[in-house]
DNA sequence: TCCGATTAAATTATGCGCTATTGAAAATGA
DNA sequence: TCATTTTCAATAGCGCATAATTTAATCGGA
């Protein structure tokens, strides 16, 4: 599959370059999914789901963000967001009230029940972090390559 | 938010652990999407979504395969798989019939259409790799940092 | 042979994620 | 001022992902 006549240097040769795009997508769609069951079960005791967690992550950051910010913080869209909020609103560790100066944006609150379980997380999901089973040196490479990885195909496709 | 009195030697702080453990999950997180940003122009142009690609990919590596080989090797169960292969069947890129000897399997083969995709598909996903920004040396460096990554969680999960 | 257990696939229900659309509120501009 | 444009959130529709249930086929032992 990678054998093209392809001999420039400083650069991939184009059958090398499918196979590695496809093997390193393919890597970071499974190890996202292994994430994903690693924390299922955690979350679970809390009735939140993964992106749910992610979303009251950014808010234990900074509260109040309007549903525009959480989705620049996650990468994700209001189609997305908008019914997630509702559900952590209905399970009460989020408020979503309209702002005053201008009502088209809804500001994301946490309750007094989303900031105590900041708390209350902290210990249970400790565990992921050594669930890597990477050092923290290794730990920081990766993110940092998944870093720039990322940032070069945001400017592959947004740009 | 990682001021614990934790001293260990030769292990992580529970505090960086969390935190890394954070940072490095919603990396992969965002990093999958990007992926999937990327790859869905592409792929809209043969009316296909990123996993049913990645269905075809093992496929054509490896014909004839059942849905359950399918699902071992994408990680994915039949509850994915049975209406994403219906949709494969109708676009007329698969075709599945019950086995002969054990009539509980399905077997999932290419079509024509679906062989001639591979060439077809060849020349316009062979951008990807370039995508990444990535050298040879630093895209198989990540994956095999990935894969490494995948096992430890699988291992935390299923062992 | 018959009965129970196991296995394979499909089905159902809930939730995430994207796109496109809608509707309302603000900002802009003649 | 009034009309156009832009912005923000919500909604609907499609597809993916998982868990739980259902159905059917195979295999094992009595």
């Amino acid at each position: 599959m990678t054998d093209e006549n392809d001999t420039r240097k400083d650069d991939l040769k184009d059958g090398e370059a499918l196979a590695l795009g496809q093997q390193l997508c393919f890597a970071v769609y499974s190890v996202a999914h292994a994430f994903n069951r690693t924390y299922k079960p955690l979350l679970d005791r809390f009735g939140l789901t993964y992106p749910q967690y992610l979303v009251l992550l950014a808010l234990w950051q900074h509260d109040n963000m309007t549903v525009k910010g959480i989705g620049e913080e996650l990468g994700l869209d209001s189609g997305t967001l908008s019914p997630l909020l509702k559900r952590l609103e209905t399970a009460g560790f989020v408020s979503r009230t309209r702002d005053k100066g201008d009502e088209r944006q809804v500001i994301v609150a946490l309750t007094e029940k989303g900031v105590a379980l900041k708390t209350e997380a902290f210990g249970i999901l400790m565990e992921i972090g050594k669930a890597t089973g990477c050092s923290m040196k290794e730990a920081a490479a990766l993110r940092s390559a998944l870093h720039d990885l990322n940032r070069h195909l945001d400017e592959h496709n947004g740009a």
